[in-house]
DNA sequence: GGATATGGGG
DNA sequence: CCCCATATCC
C-alpha cells in the first residue's frame, strides 16, 4: 500500500499536475492533499473519478483546505478536530480547514495542513503552537482505537537541521525554531513517557516515527522550496512534509521517498510529493 | 509592403503569440501593436529584437499603450497628438497613451487605440468623441506632409451593420451607435468637402477609405469577439480593428485580410489580426 | 514568487 | 471572461 503526501498550493491551478501525477504513479492508492484552497462545491472532483478514484474533500476559500483523492473507497471519513474532540477543546480551531481523515485496509491516514505561524512569537506563530497541542489530543484518541496509523501533511516543521539547506538563522526561523520542534517532537511521542521520549532506543515502542528517516540518515533530501531566490535552482530546500508511522506501521514500511519531479514542472507547487509504502 | 494591426490586450500576456504570429507571417514588415498595457522600461523588446525587428513603444501602467515593431528602421518616429498638435488642443487627450506612428518607405503608418467609450453618453463616450475630434485635427495636419497614409488599430467602432453580427440594439451600443459612427465618417473625410462626403463616387478623390472594403463587401467578417458569452464559438464579432489608407495607398493595395488563427489559441487576445498589403 | 480576493475596466 | 492593480498569505 501506498500514500502520498503533497501540498498542491490550489487544487484548480494545480489540476492537470495531480491527475499527471496520479496516472504516473498508478501504484499510489492514496494521495493526500493539502492547500486545495477551494470550497467544497468548487473542488475539481470530476478528473480524478474519471480516472477512477474517490474524492474525500474538506476545504474552504482561498486558505489551507485538504483532500483524499483514493483508488478503493475510505470509510469513516472524518473532517476536523471536531470530529473526534469536544466542541470546547476545539475552539476556534476547525475554522481552518487542515484535517481530514479516514481508513483504508485497517490503516488509518490522517492528513494535516500544519499552520505555517509566520513569524517566531506572531499571533499566527501562537495559533500554530496551540493547534499542534491540540492535535496531540487529537492523536491521543485516536490511537485508542487504531494501532495503524500514518498521520501525513505538510508540518511547516523541519525536525532536524539536515532536513534544511542552511544552517543560517535556523533558530529564530519559522519552520525549525526549538520551541516548534519541541512541540512537534512532544506530539508525535503520544503514548510514551517522559523518560522513554528522551531515550532514541526505544523509538518502536510507542509513539510515530518518521517514515523517511527510517531508510536514510542522510541530509539534503527536501520536499519544499521556496518560490523565491530562484530555490529549486540552487537547491535552497527544507523537509517539512512528511509520513508519521504508529510503531506496527513503521515496521512494515517497505520504502518512503520524495519525488522531485513535480517541482521541475511549469508553474509547479512549491511542495513535492512525500510517498510512504507498508 | 505588409502591414498588421493587432490589439493584444497585454503584450507581456501575450508575447508568445505576438512573436509565433511574426515568425509564421514573415512577409509582414509593421506589426501595429494595441492595448500593451505596459510601462516602456517593462516592454518585452529583446523577444522581438532577437528575431530581427526594431522596436518603438508608447506605454503606460496598466491601461492602453501602442508599440510599432517593425523589419527595417523607421524614421520620424511620433508618440501622442502632441508630437505635431498644440498642447492647448491636445489638453488632456496625450495622458492615454493611444498614438503611436512612423515613416516606412515613404508610407506613414499610423497605429491607433481608439477609446472604446464604456456606454452611450457615459464621460467616457464624451471623451472618445473628443478624443476623435482631436485625430481629425491630428490627419488634417498629418496629410499636409503625406500622400501615402496608413490609419490603423482598433477603431472601436463598426461602421456598418454587416459588420456586426447582429442588428439587436445596435443603435444604443456602444461601437456602433449613430453619433460614433457619423464622427468617424467625418474623421475619413479629411481633405473631402461637405457635398463630396456624401458622394460615395468619389471615394477615391480625398479621405480615407477603409482597405478591406476595397476586396469585399461580404458582412460577417470579424476582428473582435467579446470574452463572455463564448462570443468566438458562436462568431459573435464585430470588425472594429482597420486599415484606413489615403487615395494613393488605396489604389495600390492589393489585399485586406483578418487572420483569424491566432483568436483560437490558449489564452487568445479577445482581438486577432488585420492586415493590409500595398 | 505565486496563490488567493476584491475592484475597475473592456 | 480575462486583463490589470492592490492586498494578504506563505
Amino acid at each position: 500500500m501506498q500514500v502520498a503526501s503533497w501540498n498542491v498550493n490550489s487544487i484548480r491551478t494545480r489540476l492537470s499536475h495531480a491527475t499527471d501525477w496520479l496516472q504516473t504513479n498508478p501504484e499510489v492508492d492514496v494521495l493526500c492533499l493539502q492547500e486545495t484552497k477551494v470550497v467544497d462545491a468548487d473542488f475539481p472532483k470530476a478528473p480524478f473519478e474519471e480516472l477512477g478514484y474517490h474524492v474525500y474533500i474538506y476545504g474552504q476559500k482561498a486558505y489551507n483546505g485538504v483532500a483524499l483523492i483514493s483508488k478503493a473507497t475510505l470509510t469513516d471519513v472524518r473532517m476536523g478536530f471536531g470530529a473526534i474532540l469536544d466542541e470546547e477543546a476545539v475552539g476556534n480551531l476547525d475554522e481552518q480547514k487542515r484535517v481530514i481523515s479516514a481508513v483504508l485496509d485497517g490503516v488509518r491516514i490522517l492528513n494535516l495542513y500544519v499552520p505555517n505561524g509566520s513569524s517566531i512569537g506572531s499571533e499566527k506563530y501562537e495559533y500554530k503552537l496551540r493547534w499542534l497541542a491540540l492535535l496531540k489530543q487529537y492523536l491521543i484518541k485516536t490511537l485508542e482505537e487504531t494501532t495503524k496509523l500514518n498521520v501525513c501533511g505538510d508540518f511547516n516543521i523541519a525536525l532536524e537541521n539536515k532536513d534544511i539547506y542552511t544552517d543560517e538563522k535556523r533558530d529564530k526561523h519559522i519552520m525549525s525554531s526549538p520551541k516548534e520542534r519541541e512541540t512537534l517532537r512532544d506530539v508525535l511521542a503520544v503514548g510514551r513517557s517522559p523518560m522513554e521520549r528522551d531515550s532514541l532506543s526505544d523509538l518502536l515502542g510507542v509513539g510515530l516515527a518518521d517514515a523517511f528517516r527510517k531508510f536514510t540518515d542522510e541530509g539534503g533530501h527536501f520536499s519544499w522550496w521556496d518560490y523565491r531566490a530562484a530555490s529549486f535552482r540552487r537547491n535552497m530546500g527544507w523537509r517539512i512534509d512528511h509520513h508519521y508511522l504508529s510503531p506496527e506501521l513503521y515496521e512494515q514500511a517497505t520504502r518512503c521517498w520524495i519525488d522531485v519531479e513535480p517541482r521541475k514542472l511549469e508553474k509547479p507547487s512549491d511542495h513535492t510529493p512525500v510517498i510512504v509504502e507498508y
